[in-house]
RNA sequence: ACCGGCUUAGGCAUG
């Protein structure tokens, strides 16, 4: 039973619910870790109708299993199931609690999401960290900052996901003094040199002050620079202007092993226009398609006419808006 | 000792 837990587990994580169901219904004795590992298949993949049906059949509905069919719903965006179930639930733990302010928080339903964090009986980290970034996601990074500081008033631990929302905030203000500030008490608890998510944060957040020496001084530190820390250098170097810089990072990318996606190449495409790279703009371009496989996005295009257009190249901008695979706005 | 649910980092083409 355990082998056939994790292979439900397995096909869920592979887009496969239905070989996990299948595998499922063949276990005899189903324990709870089946029943919610079978859901979580379902909403990972979407699929919030086989998620509900198969939460239907359950005979004792546990909490972990309510609670993933409740985040199922939020990400379906059908909050009021979401609450339904959460009033339903004879037993809520801080997890659940958890879910439900993020389930609104995500919907911007802020003062809802407030409300019932402020109503959440044993917060633990995971409590604040969902606020925090609720507040900074919807641009009240005032909001966000405040309800950190008020965290570590009440002393309640804050964890490297603190740090990532926390120094967010900042960015989204080009809070330099309190940016850094952040940094310092991230880097002395060991979070900045740890995790890649807390480094990358605060490469953003100096980008986004317009400090590029201290955004690529923390890069340069970053162990295992990833997908996302690396179009994070980049977009910050096209952010300020420096499109040869971006290119050249786009390259380092590829030598150290990271395959830029469809993110990447749009600063890459947006700094060719900038400056007017005619050529890299085409050449980069055809990579994305050749090479990588990426299927170009209207914002893609969107830079390719821009770069037509500024090289003067006004019927070759024409004809593309009108072969690209996409009704023009 | 070992399986399940919550929060976190890159885009936002009117540059």
């Amino acid at each position: 039973r355990f082998l056939s837990n994790l292979l439900i587990q397995m096909y869920g994580k592979c887009g496969d619910p239905d070989t996990a169901l299948h595998i499922f219904d063949s276990i005899p004795h189903k324990n709870a870790f089946s029943w919610s590992i079978a859901i979580s298949a379902f909403v990972d993949n979407g699929n919030i109708s086989g998620a509900k049906s198969l939460f239907d059949r359950m005979p004792s509905k546990d909490t972990i299993s309510s609670t993933a069919l409740l985040v199922g719903f939020a990400a379906a965006g059908d909050l009021s199931s979401a609450m339904l179930l959460f009033q339903s639930m004879p037993v809520k733990d801080t997890i659940a609690w958890n879910s439900i302010i993020a389930a609104y928080a995500r919907h911007g339903q802020l003062p809802r999401a407030r409300e019932l964090f402020d109503a959440t009986p044993k917060k633990n980290s995971s409590s604040w960290n969902t606020m925090i970034a609720a507040y900074s996601q919807n641009g009240h990074c005032r909001a966000a900052l405040h309800l950190f500081r008020t965290m570590s008033n009440e002393g309640q631990r804050s964890d490297m996901v603190t740090f990532v929302a926390a120094i967010d905030a900042c960015a989204g203000l080009s809070a330099l003094v309190a940016g850094k500030l952040i940094h310092s008490i991230a880097a002395a608890a060991g979070l900045v040199a740890f995790h890649v998510e807390v480094a990358t944060a605060v490469v953003n957040m100096y980008a986004r002050c317009g400090h590029l020496g201290d955004a690529a001084e923390v890069f340069c530190g970053i162990r295992g620079k990833n997908l996302i820390s690396w179009s994070t250098m980049i977009n910050a170097f096209v952010q300020n202007g420096c499109a040869a810089r971006a290119l050249d990072a786009f390259y380092a990318m590829n030598v150290d092993g990271q395959a830029p996606d469809s993110v990447t190449f749009k600063s890459i495409l947006s700094a060719c226009s900038h400056a007017g790279l005619f050529d890299d703009g085409f050449l980069h371009f055809e990579l994305l398609v050749r090479d990588f496989g990426i299927v170009p996005t209207m914002d893609h295009f969107k830079c390719m006419v821009d770069l037509l257009g500024r090289s003067g190249r006004l019927e070759e901008a024409e004809e593309l808006v009108n072969t690209m695979p996409f009704v023009p706005d």
